[in-house]
DNA sequence: TAATTTATGTCAACAAGGCTGACATAAATT
DNA sequence: AATTTATGTCAGCCTTGTTGACATAAATTA
């Protein structure tokens, strides 16, 4: 038998399975779910000269209007150099505006514009039609588990920011 | 009424809301959980110098060894410019082998090596458990209604992807 | 009241990872 | 033999995220 030349490690053919107990389904189903999910808002975005990022912020300022860019920097994990391009952009073509607080004046509250608000409903139209689409055949039990489910993939620390939006279940969260 | 500079646009002070028939609920939930899902492994990847790409092609050429240079492009999604800086990094340090294709020696198969197949199960090892976690009070026919969800989710005509994995229910995805 | 802390903003540089266009070689197909 | 296909390479650009540093105004604390 010929040696193997030693810098070429050996290849495995086996297919990598379930059996070490992984959850390979779910993990799968939910990149590909991911995947597709954000596809149809980044074709919207594209048309305005916009991407993810831009998203995000719109999207969190409209649903809780007034919020600070501290505030969205925690609900977004992302530091403020990255927030700043990105909501410049977004203040300079009038999607969103500032507003000094009247009880902090060092804060700024962001708020959505009009056309802010209906980008915001551009983009999550189709998002909210996939979703329509795929829990189309279940009722509330599997919604309630497809919720739970949603839910409990979050970090518990985390789960909070769940909650601060309108209409969320386990907090009304009206925090302002 | 004092008139207002017509060069800052009104700030809409009220919530986005569910009342335009958009599901915030599930978007919101499902920005979050995946979030969190790739944080896991994220930490990970960057002990090894990887990122996300990384990640992405490891995993599936260990889901599917054997498969080919256009068979990833495929299921990832991206350019072969894209893949060709990751793949070449985790071919160099030994994650990765090509073999070339015996019946069209055009083609380069590609397979993990034992590390290559290590790395895998290290990133794939919290995600699994952070979804064991989220369902841990559901019971098969909830489970059922999750992956019948998230399958939902992915484009019909990007469905294949998934069956082609081993273990899928719709596929049995053996089709090398 | 002064010192310290905090909210926001700016500058700068770098990184990860995705894209487009162009070109090349070897192998397969027509 | 001509054409098409699989892969690979070069190059440049973009989006979005990070780090570090510094600044100003406002709030809080000593």
């Amino acid at each position: 038998m010929q040696a193997r030349a030693k810098t070429t490690p050996d290849p495995i053919r086996s297919a990598l399975s379930s059996e070490n107990g992984i959850d390979f389904a779910i993990i799968e189903l939910f990149f590909f779910a991911y995947r597709d999910f954000t596809s149809d808002p980044d074709q919207i975005l594209e048309q305005y000269g916009f991407g993810r990022a831009h998203h995000r912020v719109v999207h969190f300022v409209n649903r809780r209007p007034g919020l600070t860019v501290a505030e969205l920097l925690d609900v977004l994990q992302i530091t403020k150099q990255s927030l700043a391009r990105v909501l410049k952009q977004l203040i300079d073509t009038g999607y969103i505006v500032q507003v000094q607080g009247l009880k902090d004046r060092r804060q700024r509250e962001l708020y959505p514009t009009a056309k802010g608000r209906e980008l915001a409903l551009a983009l999550a139209t189709p998002q909210s039609r996939r979703i329509a689409e795929a829990i189309r055949n279940y009722g509330p039990v599997e919604r309630e588990a497809i919720e739970g489910f949603l839910r409990g993939m979050v970090k518990p620390e985390l789960r909070v920011q769940v909650d601060e939006l309108p209409g969320s279940k386990s907090g009304e969260g009206m925090r302002r």
